[in-house]
This record gives structure tokens, C-alpha cells and sequence, in this order.
DNA sequence: ATTATTGTATTATGTGCTTAATACAATAAT
DNA sequence: ATTATTGTATTAAGCACATAATACAATAAT
């Protein structure tokens, strides 16, 4: 169900970290909502409880998520952290695409024409609508 | 001089694969051109030669580099497979830029608008001008 | 009260990354 | 001819990641 890279070198537990922090910031796991357990994500994501264990301990550490002793795992109702990690993770996401394409030797204007062309493939896949 | 993230997760070599990868496809180390010794590479990148060694091997497997036997290591010729390197990575990276973006639930226009304000402090530091 | 489910912790094993310390072969420089 | 520099290979050690197999504490469900 979940698409972890094995082979790219990066641990698994970061990109899980990344998949969920980013299902959290576009909505799509709505504040307030619990998430399935440790084993149960596990298994969805095919990786080992442990690891799992490790990706959701990062993630309420960040503030993101919050456990509940034996009633489960939930994603806060705190807005404004998620609001905030939003914008922290697009300006990561941004800055490092710039950064790439202008040293790869890229203009603006044909990394703009590049992305105009590109974003067709992705429209309407989220909850959030927009982010003005 | 050269910036390797110890924290990233990303292993090393990798990181180093792909910032020489970048050098070569943006011109900035040219065709041809002798690239300096595995020893004073993995002093440049603050790394062990063996370290350095296994990113080198990878990208001569690439055909980007090319090794004679005492001489030293260079630049391919074959500018081919500079361009069609280049045209991958840039593929790579703008796929995954727009994924992650539309992910976020940013849309088009607004990541366009986020990509025209963005790329103004990263303006002329290419030997490349232009890759229509 | 008992059972099942939750998060959490522990120990062990295997693998890959990184450094360290050498050593060797080939050849350019002297 | 000798020396220095090049790429390359080997062995050992430490560390983080990932899996496996359990176990425990707390509490919701029965």
C-alpha cells in the first residue's frame, strides 16, 4: 500500500517519517484522527514493528502525533504545529529543487516552463485545495 | 570546501556521487578534464579515501568517469553521456519536486508563483547558461 | 474478573557504511 | 635506475539500521 524504498540508500525509517508527516500536512490524515497501531502500520508499510515504532516516536516528538497510553496513537488537534511543519517542509522541499536545477545549470524561466509542464500528471490528489 | 550532511541519513557516498555527478552535468568540471587524486578528493570532502574510492567506481560505472591507470581519473569525452545524465537527474529532480509539492496539496499556480520568487538568490553560478 | 489491544522496552543477529592502516601494481617524473 | 604518484585491493574495527522474538504495563472490551 505504502511505497518504501529499500534501495535509495536512505533508512527506512526517514522516509516513513517523511510519508507521514507529509499525509499529516496535506490533510489527508485529518487532526484529532487515530492512526492505526504500531503492528498494524507496520504490516501496511511492510517493515518491521520496531522500525515503525522508531518513524512514530520521531513524528510526536515533532509534536505531530500523540499517544495515548493504551487507547492508541492520534494526530494533534494543534493547527498550528501542522500549519507550521507545512510550510517548514515546502520551503525544505522548494529550496533544495532550486538549489538542484540552477546548479545543474538551469534558468528560471525554463525551470518555470519545466514545472508548468510537469504539474498536469498530479491535479487533484489531495484534500487541501489550497495553501494561500 | 565541499559540504557533506553527516546527519542526513543519506550515506555519504552517495551524497558525494551525486554532488560530483552535478559538477559534471553543469559543466562546471569539464569534458575531458583530469579530476584531482582519490587521496586529495577525500581530503577536499573531509572523507576516507575508501569512502571516496567506492562514490568514484560508481560513477565510472556511469561512464561519467573514466580511469588511466596511473595517470589519474577524468572527465568523459563523450559529452552523450553528460547530456543524457543531465537530462535524467533533471527529470528526477522535477518529478519528485512536483510530487512532493502536489502532495502538500500546494496547486500549480501557486507552486509556480512559490518556484518565480524562489529563484532569484541562485542566479549565475553555472558555466551553463542555457539547456534548451 | 478475564481477555484482548494498546504503547513500550529489551536482547540478539545480520548487514551496510565509514574509518583506519596497509599493501601492491603500473607508470610518470627525476 | 630510482622515486613518487596513481588507482586498486585487503583486513579489521566501530557504528547505525533493520529484523526477529519476546516481554511488560495499562486499559478498553467482554
Amino acid at each position: 500500500m505504502f511505497d518504501v524504498k529499500y534501495d535509495s540508500g536512505v533508512p527506512i525509517y526517514l522516509q516513513i517519517i517523511h510519508l507521514i508527516r507529509q499525509k499529516i500536512v496535506s490533510g489527508e490524515w485529518a487532526p484529532g484522527s487515530r492512526v492505526p497501531g504500531v503492528r498494524d502500520l507496520a504490516i501496511e508499510f511492510g517493515v518491521n514493528p520496531n522500525t515503525m515504532q522508531k518513524a512514530l516516536s520521531e513524528l510526536e516528538r515533532e509534536g505531530l502525533l500523540y499517544s495515548e497510553r493504551t487507547a492508541g496513537r492520534f494526530i494533534t488537534e494543534n493547527t498550528g504545529i501542522i500549519d507550521a511543519a507545512r510550510e517548514r517542509l515546502a520551503g525544505q522541499v522548494l529550496a533544495e529543487f532550486i538549489k538542484q536545477m540552477a546548479q545543474m545549470g538551469f534558468t528560471r524561466e525554463r525551470t518555470i516552463k519545466l514545472v508548468e509542464s510537469a504539474f498536469e500528471n498530479h491535479a487533484g490528489l489531495s484534500k487541501r485545495e489550497e495553501n494561500s
